[in-house]
Parts: C-alpha cells; structure tokens; sequence
DNA sequence: GCTGCGTGGATACCGGAACTATCTTACTAC
DNA sequence: GTAGTAAGATAGTTCCGGTATCCACGCAGC
C-alpha cells in the first residue's frame, strides 16, 4: 500500500504520518521507483502501535523512538526489551530525589512480594521512591511498608494475569507489540475501575450504608 | 506569610505561583495594604494539592481550575465533590467513541460487581466505553466480561481499602484535599508496583521458571 | 503523448500549554 | 530618605505535536 492509503487505514491524518516517517518511529516503505514506495502490515501493526501508546499512554514522541529502537533491535531478548520499554513508557519525568529512606521502603516491600527479578537500576523503583519520598512529607498522607505491601499484592495479581493472557509461543514482533500494548491499554482499564469503584463506594458512605471494608464482605 | 515565602514552602517558583493567582487556582491573599497581602496555612495545602494534581497526576491547569472550583464549593456535599472531581482529574480527552456495544460490556461488569451507585453519566464509564471500543476493533487485544469483571474484582479492593484508609471525620476541606491527592498518588503507585510486578514476572518466565499462574501459587 | 492527480521529500509554520521575565508603582523597614 | 522588595499587570519564551506548503516528478487514464 502506499503511504496514503497507509494513513487511512489506521485513521491518522497523512501529515502525521510523514511526521512520524520523519522522527524515524516508522521505518520508510519500500521504495518501487523515485516517487513511490510500497508499504506492508507490518507498518500499519507499528504504526496503530505508536498511536495507541502516544493517544492511551500520553506516551512522548520522543520516547517513541526510544520504545521503536527497543522493539527492532532483533538481538534483544524480549524480555530485555520489555524492561526496557518499561523505563521508558511509565509516566512522569525520570527521578528528581534519591531519598534513601524511600529506597528502603520501596526495597523492603519488593523483599516481602519476593519480587526477585527487579534490577537495582528499575526506573520504577526509583520511581516509586520519589513518591514515597512525597508522600511521607508533608501532608497528611503517608505511605508504610505495610500499605505499599497490600497494594503490590495487589498489583502482583494483576500483572500475574496479564501475563498469563499473553500467546508466549507467536513471533517476537508480534508478541512484544501484544505486551506493550497490552500493558499501557490496560493500565488505563484498570485506572478507570478503580476510579468507578471508588463512585460506588462513596455513594455507599454518603448514603449511610455501611463503611466498606477493606478485605472481607 | 506573603507570597513570597508561600512560593518558597511550597517549593514553587514565584512567578509560577503569581501565574496561578493569576489563573484563580489560588485565591488572593488577604490585603494588608495596597502592595501587601497575606496568605495562610489553607494557601500553602491548597499549592501543595495543586502542584501534586500536576506534577504528580499531569492534570492540566485548566481542569484545576475546575477541580478547586468544586472543592470551594461548600454547598456541595463530600460525594457531589469528588465525583466532579473525578470526572475532570482522569487522564485523556472526553469520550470519542458512543458505541452501544461497548457501554453495554462495561455496564454488564458494573452489574456484575453489584456497583449501584454509578451514574449514567460518569466519564470514566464512558472512558471505559471507549477503551473497549479501541480493544476490540482492529488488532489482537480483546476485552470481553469476563476479562474486564476480573479487573474490577482487582480495582474494587483498592477502591475500599482507598475509602477506609481516610479519616472520614475531619473537616471538609481537609478531608477533600486528602481524598483527592490520595486517590492521585496512589494511582501512580499502584501503577508503579504493577509495573515492577511485570518486571519480575516477565523475569520468571525468561528464566525458564513455571510461568506464573492466574489467581493461586 | 498529454494531462492532472498524487507521491515522496524537504522546510516552514502554527497553536496550545505552562511558565518566566520584565516593568511599574509604591510601601516599609532601616 | 533610601534600599529593598511586594503586588500587580503585561509581554515573552520554550517545548511539544503536529500542519501546511512547496516542489519536481512519475503514473494512470484518456
């Protein structure tokens, strides 16, 4: 197909497209002569990719490229790749404090999950310790080992499952654009949830039903 | 204090907090004079929540604007408050997409978690909606009842351990700011562990280990 | 063969968001 | 009285994610 019909297809205004050709997130089609090039599937899978991280992600441009360069390097195990798109996907800038109280809280609680795969230089463990540094400041919130504990078991069922849904047997392309996917669409599924699931609650309170309780009925 | 020491204890640049006096996030300190104002305790939270909802939650300042809207509002009742709130604070654009189809997946899980207090027109339903839309079209992600009520399960423990965690005792507008950055961070944590989550299982499985199971061991 | 649409490629421009800098006037503390 | 800074207003800046325009030219239909 050529970059037009390209354009339609995955529904992104063809000026995007050349945008995106241009930032080097779209390898160039395959060129059949000097003012033509054919483009394939595989463009169109990369390139509903971008726009769903870019749209449900809110993921930068610029960390596209980093996420593209992740995903193509075919020497890269996928489970290489996977971290290293997950440095560079999560939200907010890189981390500002190196508290490490916070690190220790964050450390402890990846002890007790026996989270033993999770390498010391894990943007989202350092991540998580600039908010544990916030959130243990001032103000009236705070975060202990044994409420961050409950939210990774939580957490821990989550990601259990996503990855239980993934094929782990189809091609690595194929496979890492599923996960990745997968991953930051799902991430706002949850969000959402949980945002409806407290809707609920609070209309349990403010209705004068009893309080919610945390673990049991 | 004077504006000066409120940009300092708050950590936020001057000029930044004169842009938000300007922009009617802050309401203007008490005049002591024609070139002095004074500015309080109930000030400096007020920055505080505002910077986290941006910083923190990437709540753009035109939605702040609405956010402490309804938090002045003391005629609006706790609940009346944070599901305005909610509707302005979650991430992305208003609902494209008004596909039957979808909405009617995501009220059989609403349903099917007894979630009665939603209503009809809450955004993030509608959010939902769409996600579900994107999920099922083109592409080898889909999300049927049964996949999304699981998710729910998961959110709807956080949701009422979010709930019963606060003080619902203390005063109005302490006990808002408290809700409404809390549900903010603690989003962001959760997402955090459940990235750190993935990181670890992902390990396992590359490892060679039993890939990770579901719901038990 | 002619024509006119559309292509690939390059470059320039745009609009919104979130600040940031400057300037003016005037109080206030020394 | 004078140096320092506050308040308030206005204008400017940076970055991001696109759009728009331009050009020279090949291809499809006639």
């Amino acid at each position: 197909m050529l970059v037009s019909e390209l354009a339609e297809r995955a529904d992104v205004p063809l000026a995007t497209v050349k945008y995106y050709l241009r930032e080097g997130l779209l390898t160039p089609g395959e060129t059949t002569g000097p003012r033509r090039a054919e483009y394939d599937d595989s463009h169109l899978r990369r390139l509903r990719v971008l726009r769903l991280l870019r749209e449900v992600g809110g993921v930068p441009v610029t960390s596209l490229r980093q996420v593209v360069e992740a995903l193509d390097d075919e020497g890269l195990a996928v489970h290489d790749t996977m971290t290293l798109v997950a440095d560079v996907i999560s939200a907010g800038p890189g981390p500002q404090t190196q508290d490490p109280v916070a690190l220790e809280i964050v450390d402890r609680v990846i002890t007790a999950m026996g989270w033993d795969g999770i390498r010391a230089e894990s943007l989202d463990r350092q991540r998580l310790a600039s908010l544990v540094t916030l959130l243990n400041g001032p103000g009236p919130l705070a975060a202990n080992v044994e409420v961050l504990t409950f939210y990774a078991g939580v957490a821990d069922q989550l990601a259990r499952a996503e990855i239980a849904l993934v094929d782990h047997s189809t091609e690595r392309s194929h496979l890492l654009e599923q996960m990745v996917t997968g991953s930051v669409v799902y991430g706002q599924v949850f969000e959402l949830l949980r945002q409806l699931g407290h809707e609920h609650h609070h209309a349990q309170v403010a209705t004068g039903s009893a309080r919610p309780q945390p673990v049991g009925t």
